[in-house]
RNA sequence: UCCCCAGUAGCUCAGUUGGCAGAGCGAGUGGCUGUUAACCACUAAGUCCGCGGUUCGAGUCCGUGCUGGGGAGCCA
């Protein structure tokens, strides 16, 4: 007999004689006759109620079995005489697979966010984790969905590169090198000697190589996992998380915007609707915003303004700040978070940053003080994406990354790209986690991603 | 890396001026009961984060280290 998952029996049309369960045993309680096992399987919140009675063969250890328990259930679906739920389960046969010692960590009480990172190997059984990797799996598709929808292409950009220009952020070295291995004059590893006989890191951005496959699919997009070895510990960050980064050629900065803006609320509206139980546990217990900030992200448009007048804002805003304000500095958390949680109260996408606080290869402008720059700020949030339309002319991107101290030799293949049937061509990188911080309410990054890195903490 | 806060039972926390180590929940045992994070009674459970110092006496004061959290920088 084939088992079924908890999501369907609960949505059960009429009662069933025979059905198959198996899952994990939240919470028992004993009756006079019979004892009360709410079962959860991971496929949906809701538990399932069992009703195991003094008639079973092992009911003396049915009454042993403890919270964090295995068990398989066959038994009849029946509409439940008691309140609180539709559907219960009459046990005819309850295996008990596996008892879960009372050492089991997790009551049925509320956990604190840090006590669970501590095992955070078991924190997907307690319902806010397990919903929250429910949104984070129903939001992986809808990102697929979403380009699918649009015609992109995906792209699988490797994992290790050899290139450590793409993008700002301190490089996770990558070597088949020991350190009993013989060293270069200067003391350093000698990477003529090494697997790939140089340097090579793990990827902090997949947007070099979805250049490429833009110029040729069209529209694409990766989305994996990239690497940060910065050393920051903030609730923001972490060193290993995924992003998400469309390319598309033929599109300008306008086109740029368009996509990031509709990319969101695609994203944001498809939760709400395949998510509804697990978002509304987010909305009851995590953040009583939640709705209102949702809704607003699917039904307002973004507003859009340049860095110019974003910091002519700032200077005029009556807030004393603690860095100052001027054309060439880059925007601070305080600024931003004053711009989209007091001044806007919504989602702001901010484009033509002056060239000296980006990389090079963002398109210079024609005032030659400003690149097409694009970055959505959300409230609570700060920057989800950063983005621009791409440097295509040859003679410029050169200039550009001479300025920046980038040898253009060493990226001949990239320029190439601009050598043979350039074209104008636009893109951006989402970052995941973000965005599921931004839809749960969850405030710390380290609590939307299975298994988080941090400097100092690799435990799992 | 810098600034701030915290660390006491399995979990969440209280602990007064430096003077016997506490509660709720969880767990165990028993009772009651179509129960809903059930209810009632009893029981067990501690390196008060580590090290050093002050003191007749330190969970409490001082120094230092570690761990966790928040903020900043950097960024997504």
């Amino acid at each position: 007999m084939n088992r079924t998952k908890i999501n369907k029996l609960l949505k059960a049309k009429s009662p069933k004689n025979k059905v198959l369960l198996k899952g994990w045993v939240r919470t028992r309680r004993d009756s006079k006759d019979f004892s009360f096992m709410e079962i959860n399987d991971g496929s949906c919140l809701k538990n399932i109620q069992v009703i195991a009675d003094s008639e079973l063969a092992n009911y003396e250890a049915v009454k042993k079995v403890t919270t964090g328990s295995a068990v398989a259930v066959t038994g009849s679906l029946i509409e439940s005489p008691g309140r609180g739920q539709k559907w219960e389960i009459k046990a005819h046969k309850v295996e008990i697979i596996s008892i879960a010692p009372d050492s089991f960590p997790l009551q049925k009480k509320r956990h604190t966010d840090e006590f669970l990172r501590t095992i955070a190997h078991l924190r997907p059984r307690t319902n806010k984790y397990g919903a929250g990797f429910r949104i984070r799996s129903e939001l992986s598709f809808a990102v697929h969905r979403f380009f699918k929808e649009k015609g992109f292409k995906y792209i699988h950009s490797p994992i290790i590169t050899g290139s450590d220009c793409e993008g700002a952020g301190e490089l996770f070295r990558v070597t088949t090198l020991d350190n009993g291995h013989p060293k270069a004059q200067d003391g350093r590893h000698d990477y003529a000697e090494d697997f790939f006989g140089a340097e090579t890191y793990l990827t902090v951005s997949g947007q070099l190589a979805a250049e490429m496959f833009a110029l040729a699919l069209g529209d694409v997009y990766t989305f994996g996992p990239t690497f940060r070895a910065e050393k920051s510990n903030t609730r923001r960050h972490v060193a290993e998380f995924w992003m998400v980064e469309p390319e598309m050629a033929f599109c300008d900065i306008s086109g740029n915007m368009d996509l990031g803006e509709e990319m969101i609320k695609y994203l944001v509206a498809s939760v709400l609707d395949e998510c509804p139980e697990d978002i509304e546990l987010f909305a009851r217990f995590v953040d009583k915003k939640l709705m209102r900030v949702l809704d607003n992200i699917v039904k307002s448009d973004f507003v859009r303004m340049t860095y110019t007048e974003a910091i002519e804002i700032l200077q005029k805003a009556r807030r004393k700040f603690e860095f100052p304000v001027e054309f060439g500095t880059d925007l601070q958390t305080e600024h931003e978070r004053f711009l989209t949680e007091h001044y806007l109260k919504k989602p702001v996408i901010l484009i033509n940053y002056p060239k000296t606080i980006k990389p090079f290869y963002m398109r210079l402008n024609d005032d030659d003080r400003t690149v097409a720059a694009m970055d959505i700020l959300t409230p609570g949030i700060g920057e989800i994406i950063g983005g621009s339309q791409r440097e295509e002319r040859l003679d410029v991107l050169q200039a550009r990354m001479q300025a920046t101290g980038l040898d253009p030799e060493k990226h001949w293949w990239y320029l190439d790209s601009r050598r043979y049937g350039t074209a104008p061509h636009s893109g951006f990188g989402l970052g995941f986690e973000r965005l599921l911080m931004l839809v749960t309410g969850i405030s710390n990054i380290r609590d939307v991603i299975p298994f988080p890195r941090t400097p100092d903490s690799i435990e799992f």
